[in-house]
DNA sequence: CGATAACTTGATGCCCCTCAACATCTGTGG
DNA sequence: CCACAGATGTTGAGGGGCATCAAGTTATCG
């Protein structure tokens, strides 16, 4: 099985996802049953409600997870960017649709097998404990935006979140303190993320343009010429991670 | 130490906590460094950005997440009911502050020896990621009402949810399919949950009041003649623990 | 029983949704 | 290369839901 472990030793996120917990011989019993994969742009990769047979870990690209109302309506529910972790790591049924927003990477781990494997490495089970807990805190972040941010914000915040997690998994450009990289999401995608619609987030895009502190050179190309400023006007702490702070008042226009 | 044992042995939620994944015996470590401690309402139990000495099992009463913003605004971003686990397993700091919203008994377990005992235990460990990762999976669906629901709708689910809450944790009456419970809210904190104010809140609960589905005896008092109308209100999917379906259209007012 | 907090209800204004028209981008086939 | 169609994005006009401001009522507690 020599492959199998050069693979996982040119693994891009060997040391960042859940595997780094794992020295490379105890890494050898997960790279047996890993089945690395590459879903396009736009492809399910699991469904709300079906069996949780595989996890993954996320290698490029990034992942979003839907929930569908009966109407039809949408509503995104997280992103996933490299090194994460994607899936029900124990138990039932998946909760969320997760679906490719740009191509992706995937190394999927059966069921069975990797719970079997977690059994055997409880370094790996802390492992995929921190990543959620972590999960958690991001989510907590979310809900404080969706219930006290006004869209002008929401688009600050979203733009900053998606630029730092671009930057961290290795894409994006970073030039003298100016920050460019590319929206792998559409104006409708975006809204269903931030609890608008299309329009305004249409709308706060050129409000941001307006006032330079964004440009975008074609409609999902975004450069940020100061990300302090971005993260002013987005009302986000400059000092932790979407920690809130400085400028009162609800609703600044 | 037999009287800690004891202790133990008549804890309401020993078998539905994370405790419950551990034999007697095993339980018998932890109880050596658990921590039992009464906290009068509205009294903090630890603050966002201390230091995570301790972590906690809720016992009884209601626990509020809260964080504040610069400018004095507050979200609460989960409520935490028995046998639920507060706090971080892992790691540094805490993200939010945690606020008794009733008198609440909770268990606080050190940091380190804590994690001594999940070292040697990895079923406990094991169990704390279950609830975790349940506690993921509300958020999410938290962000799906912040994002997506009318004013009318956040009350309704807010309702739904806490009358489950409350009757899963042993509080509350129910009686011929009537619901009954009291609310250890005020307007102002629910307000703070859904990302409304409070008049909106109140406006709400009027309207509730004017369909009849439900009832206020005194303005904290809550009687829910059909849970499944109230489902309805809420846009909640019968069917499920929150996941949506039925009624289209995104404000029916 | 007086003081304060909690709650309710009304009037007004604004943010964002809705509907609509138009512009731009992308890819396909003649 | 251009024509064309469909998807995506932008901008405007109008209306409604919720925030804001304000006043009055009810509950809570020393």
């Amino acid at each position: 099985m020599r492959a199998i472990c050069t693979r996982c030793g040119t693994c891009p996120i060997r040391y960042q996802s859940i595997c780094g917990a794992l020295t490379d011989d105890e890494l050898s019993r997960l790279s047996v049953i890993s089945r690395p994969r590459v879903v396009g742009a736009h492809q399910p990769i699991f469904r709300d409600g079906d069996e949780a047979e595989q996890c993954f870990n996320v290698i490029s690209g990034v992942v979003k997870l839907v929930k569908t109302l009966a109407d039809g309506e949408q509503h995104i529910v997280g992103l996933i960017y490299p090194p994460d972790f994607l899936g029900r790591p124990l138990g039932d049924r998946h909760t969320y649709t997760a679906e490719a927003a740009t191509d992706v990477e995937i190394c999927g781990f059966p069921r069975g097998a990797f719970e079997a494997v977690l059994e055997a490495q409880p370094k790996l089970e802390r492992k995929i404990l921190e990543f959620t807990v972590r999960e958690l805190d991001l989510c907590r972040e979310w809900t404080l935006l969706l219930g006290r941010k006004s869209s002008y914000q929401r688009v600050g915040s979203f733009l900053y979140m998606v630029a730092r997690r671009t930057a961290r998994s290795g894409y994006g450009y970073r030039h003298e303190g100016v920050v460019r990289f590319r929206l792998p999401f559409t104006r409708a995608e975006i809204a269903d993320y931030l609890g608008l619609t299309l329009e305004t987030v249409s709308r706060q895009f050129s409000r941001l343009k307006a006032t330079h502190i964004i440009a975008m050179p074609a409609s999902r190309d975004v450069v940020v010429p100061d990300m302090a400023l971005l993260a002013r006007a987005a009302r986000i702490d400059a000092g932790g991670d979407g920690r809130y702070g400085a400028e009162p008042g609800r609703r600044p226009l």
